[in-house]
Parts: structure tokens; sequence; C-alpha cells
RNA sequence: GGCCCAGUAGUUCAACUGGAUAGAAUAUCAGAUUUCGGCUCUGAGGGUUGGGGGUUCGAAUCCUCCCUGGGUCACCA
């Protein structure tokens, strides 16, 4: 598509440089739409006015003009301010011909030159199991990041995880007066699962202890402050904070049983990561910064000590970076943290931060101020923001135990799509262990297809019971047609690459090839857009235009042989392209189900 | 209250960033098929794009004022 219409604009540029002596050369070309005749068209009303011309007249002139001069426009009609232009067969042949002698149509080659992008996501917390909101996050990050690298960059995956602080010392109180040093092994409980146990029954321990701080006659923020196991919890994170070699020893161990649960739940999710930062390694760091933006007089200084960042000429606020006492806040850290990652991967071009939109502001306040102090990274920064996830039951709140467990979540899946393929009979011949991998790609494929359809600014309301069909605009109904595909040309002759031109196209085989031609700039500008939902969308479109292209085309054993050929070879690429397209999704299309 | 985001068929989402008659799925209804009110197929209805005003050849999209929902305005992370 994209060199159609680079033809086609040098020729009308040229025509309208030969007629009314002006250089015009951007124009506006779209799909034509399926209810009129053609396959591309060029919108003619912004030439209008320049040219002086009425719609119909200059739609009809350049027509006329583009039908004699390309080799590829074999006819043309005009609707207003609309020219739609019919495309010779032999144009979409050789499109045919030339991705099909590619193997990765669509993506870009990654050259050692190409810019370097961090992309940030997952970022847990660890006092409790990764839950749906986490998923989102989790599907979204790891999909940027494979659509990015299709469009020709190189990506460095990681997360920065929340290990330290008073929520951490809440699981570890809790565990130290409850636990009776239960461990994963002991138990056969999954590490963060064990620990998240222990972080509820803080909570539940701590609303007793207030209760009864208030029947004694407490105010409520005394009964809050004075509660037992709060204060156990505040001493220990200040016992953290000196160093204490037991509560560290206590500390690192606990954290380590939710590393191991947490890597389960991203191998199950197939999400990866190429390096991890700590904030219990990062949260000293920061204070460099801030020396670096009181020497440039960026920052300043109140009474008490404090250091702040004055904002109001952007439109924000005023925001404080490092307290009277010195300590840093969120802002020193993530300050920090980005020019260590700096320091980390010197050709790194910019970062993608992959954060809820209840942080929008926090992360337009670090662009501003790592913009501020000059960095020119700083200028590609991007945070992927994405709204909440939740349930038709209602909101997810994790205070009110409503949450769902992303490990529960992907295990009900399962079971979900193993039920449905079993009802649809297609899975005899496989084995046991090839069942259980097939229905968890079915059930993973339709949980993530679900989430990544959707603008990433939206909010979305998860319906579990809708993801899995195989019907509709779902994740198992674009693995079902691959799997067709797939059943299609088990039986297929096999067949030549190269077509002859003359092969008479249908109208219906034109549209998909049409679509086709778009993958690789619905790639780019997916990148461009960090929206997974492009592509998502995308695919859906080309499976339902497949379907309806097979649904009365009888493609196998009957002559004559080129067309047999054609449509088995675009068949192929069909398949691929989908297969191609859900990858990056990082959904995997089986062959068969 | 200030700032940010969202609002599109009953429902869940699209609409190539200003283009043609706003499209799919699902639900509903009507037919067909039939070991099944369950699977499949065909078709239909369903919209003042939250509301008003504006910008222009042309607006769901841009500007403005309201309405609704969410978020955020911490010396939490």
């Amino acid at each position: 598509m994209e060199n159609i219409e680079k033809h086609l604009q040098g020729l009308v540029s040229a025509y309208i440089a030969d007629r009314y002596d002006l250089t015009i050369t951007t124009f506006e070309f779209q799909q034509t739409r399926k209810e009129f005749k053609g396959d591309i068209t060029l919108v003619t009303f912004p030439l209008l006015k320049p040219l002086k011309q009425a719609p119909e007249a200059l739609g009809q002139a350049i027509g006329v003009y583009l039908k004699e001069k390309s080799v590829f426009v074999t006819d043309f009609n005009v609707i207003k301010g609309f020219l739609n232009l019919v495309l010779d067969d032999a144009y979409f042949i050789r499109f045919l011909n030339a991705i099909a002698s590619t193997s990765s149509f669509g993506h870009r080659p990654i050259t050692e030159k190409a810019p370097l992008y961090l992309i940030e996501y997952s970022s847990p917390n660890t006092n409790k199991p990764l839950h749906l909101g986490h998923i989102r996050n989790n599907v979204l990050g790891h999909a940027v990041a494979n659509i990015l690298e299709a469009a020709g960059n190189r990506v460095h995956k990681t997360q920065i995880i929340n290990d330290r602080g008073i929520h951490i010392c809440k699981s570890m109180v809790a565990w130290m007066d409850y636990g009776e040093g239960r461990t994963p092994e002991s138990t056969g409980i999954k590490g963060d699962q064990l620990v998240g146990n222990y972080y509820v029954r803080f909570d539940q321990v701590y609303k007793e202890q207030i209760a009864a701080g208030l029947a004694a006659g407490k105010t409520e923020e005394q009964a809050r402050t004075e509660a037992p196991i709060f204060v156990q919890a505040q001493t220990l994170l200040r016992q953290w904070e000196a160093g204490d070699p037991t509560v560290r020893a206590l500390w690192k161990k606990m954290n380590q049983w939710v590393y191991d649960g947490f890597e389960k739940t991203y191998a199950a999710l197939g999400v990866d990561f190429d390096s991890f930062y700590y904030e219990s390694n990062t949260y000293l760091l920061g204070k460099s910064i801030i020396d670096e933006g009181l020497e440039k007089k960026l920052f300043y200084t109140k009474d008490d000590g404090s250091v702040w960042v004055d904002l109001t000429d952007e439109g924000l606020d005023e925001k404080l970076l490092l307290r009277a006492d010195g300590t840093a806040v969120y802002m020193t850290q993530d300050l920090g943290t980005a020019s260590q990652r700096y320091k980390d991967h010197p050709s790194m071009k910019g970062m993608v931060y992959t954060v809820g939109n209840e942080q929008d502001y926090h992360f337009k306040v670090l662009f501003l101020i790592l913009k501020k102090l000059g960095y020119e990274w700083a200028q590609s920064l991007y945070h992927l923001s994405y709204g909440m996830v939740d349930l038709p039951s209602g909101k997810m709140k994790s205070r009110e135990g409503t949450v769902v467990d992303a490990d529960d979540l992907i295990d009900q899946m399962t079971q979900t799509a193993a039920q449905l393929a079993k009802t649809h009979g297609k899975v005899e011949g496989l084995s046991q262990s090839e069942q259980a991998k097939l229905y968890h790609q079915i059930g993973l494929g339709a949980l993530k297809y679900f989430i990544l359809k959707v603008d990433p600014k939206k909010r979305i309301l998860f319906d579990p019971e809708a993801s899995v069909d195989f019907n509709g605009n779902t994740g198992p109904f674009i693995q079902y047609t691959h799997a067709r595909i797939q059943s299609i040309l088990r039986k297929a002759p096999s067949i030549e690459k190269v077509l002859d031109e003359t092969v008479p196209l249908e109208e219906r085989e034109k549209a998909i090839l049409n679509l086709l031609m778009q993958y690789p700039s619905m790639v780019k500008q997916a990148a461009e857009q960090y929206s997974p939902a492009v592509i998502a969308n995308y695919l859906y479109d080309l499976v339902r235009a497949f379907n309806s292209f097979y649904q009365n085309t009888p493609i196998l054993g009957v002559p004559p042989q080129s067309v047999q050929d054609f449509r088995v070879l675009m068949t192929q690429k069909v398949g691929e392209t989908i297969k191609n397209a859900a990858l990056l999704l990082g959904i995997h299309v089986p062959d068969q189900m």
C-alpha cells in the first residue's frame, strides 16, 4: 500500500505541477470502502480550494490522467470529492509474490544502530501476589516491547521491584507472630501467595486491635498509631533501615519466596525480562540529581531545608523533591533510577513506563524535570498509561478482598478453554500433555486478547465468560481461524511461489490482499502509538475477511492450476500474518485446535 | 474546588487521528436446519456519538460552556 501511494502521489503531483504550476506533494489516500468499486481512493476535497476546481471535474481529470500514465490504474470512478481507482490484478499478484518470498513480512530488521528503548512493566510490590491489574500491565508492556522490536528498534525489558517499605514489614511481622515457621516448601503454597496471606493476616489483626483501642477509650488516631502490631511493623522498618542483620535476613528470605512465586506467574503469562531493578538499591539514588538541579538553579531550598521544584509556569504545581531531613521521596527515587538506567545503558534513546493512569501526574512531572535537566533521552520518555480493570461484579479493591488473583484467573481461563475445546471436539489425536498445553494457550489467548483489544487509556470491564468464546471478537476465534487455515494447507497440494500475473482476481480476494498490504503500516502505527489494540483490531478484520472469503470459495482441487495456486498461496500468507501479528500480542496460535 | 482521562446500538468494543450512509461482536426478534428452546446458517430491528454553541467543503474526532463517571491534587510508593 505504501508503494502504490508513493507511485500515485508522484503522478498526481506531476499533473498538478504541469497544469496549475503548483507544487503539492502530500495527498490523502485511503482504502476504498467496500460498497464502492475500486481499490484505493484519492480524497480530492483538500485540492479544491488551491486549484479552484469543482470536485467532480477535478476527480474526472485526474482519473483520466492516472489511467493513461499509470501501469497499475485500469479504471476509476468519481463520487463527490472521492476518486476511486481500480488497480490492475498484476499489481496484487506482484505484491503477493513479493511477500511470499519474505519470511518476516512486515517486520523491520534490527540493526546494531537501531535505537534502544527500555520498557518497564510489571513492577510489583513484594508483599502480595499479582492480580488482574498486574495482568493488564504485564500483557501491555510485553506486547509493546514486541511491537517496538518488530518496528525495528532494540528493546530492553525491565522492571523495578518495590521490595522495601512499611508494607513489606507488615507481612514480616504477621509471619513472625503467626507463621510458626511455615515456608513454601513446608506448606506447598506458592511463595507470593504465602506472603500475601500474612499481609492479609496483618490487616485483620490490625483492625481488631484498633477496635480494641477504641473500646478502651482511645481516639481513632491513637487507636491506629498505637496498635501493637502497627508499632511492631514500624520498629521493623527502622531496624531494616539501620541494617539489622536478622531483620535483613528475614526480609531477604521472604522476598525470595515471593520472587520464586512471581517467576511461575510470569512463566504462565509468557512474559519475560532482561533485567531487574530493586528499590532497596535505588531508593537512595537521586540525591546527586538534586544537587545538580540546585546548581543549575532549577530547584530551590525552603527555609526548613526541603528541596522543591516550581512548575507553575508549565501549569503544574510546586513539587517536593527532598524532605527537610534530607530523605528521599518517590520522585527523588524515580529521578535517580532513570539516570541510573541511562548509566547502565548509555546507548538508550528513551524509555517506556507501563504504569496505571492514577500516576499520570507523577510522570508528567518526572518527565518535565528530566527535560529541564537537559538529558537528551528525556525527549523520548513515554508513560504507557492504562485504565483500571473492573469486573461485572463490581470494582476491584484490594482492601476489601475483591481482587482477582492472577494465578487463579489463569487457571480458571485454562479450565474454561478446556471445556469449550472438548465440546468442539477437535482435539482427538493429541496426547494429554499436548492437550494441556493447548488449553493453556487458548485460555491465555482469550485473556490477553480481551485485554489488548481495548485502547489502553480506557477502563476495561472484564468478563471471563465472554472472553473465551470461540466466536466473535475474541482470542480463541483468531486462534481457531489460524488452526483452520493450517488444516486447509495440510490438505493442499504444494505450490509454486511465483504466480502468473494474468491470474484473474475476484473482489473478495482483492479485499484480503488489500488488507494484507496494510500489515506493515499497522505494526508501525501500533509502535508509534504504543497501542497493541491497533494490531488486535487489525487481526480481527483480517480473520473476518478470510472467513467470509473462504466460506463459499473452494480452494482445493479446482483447476485452473494458477488460480488454485493463487488461493493456496494467499491462504498461507494470511495464516502467517495472523501468526506473526498474534505473536506480537504474546498470543500463541496452535496449528490444531 | 484546580488539573488530567473517559463518555459511541440494550451490552462489550471499533472508526486508519478531520473524510463517503458511524461499523463489528454479543444480546433481542423473525426464518432455515434439527435426536435438543442448547450447535450451525440467513435476515431484521436497534444511534440526536452525554447536551448546547462554534470552526469548514465535511466533525464521534478540533475550540468553548455545561452534565455524568473515574483519577489526582501526601514530607505514601
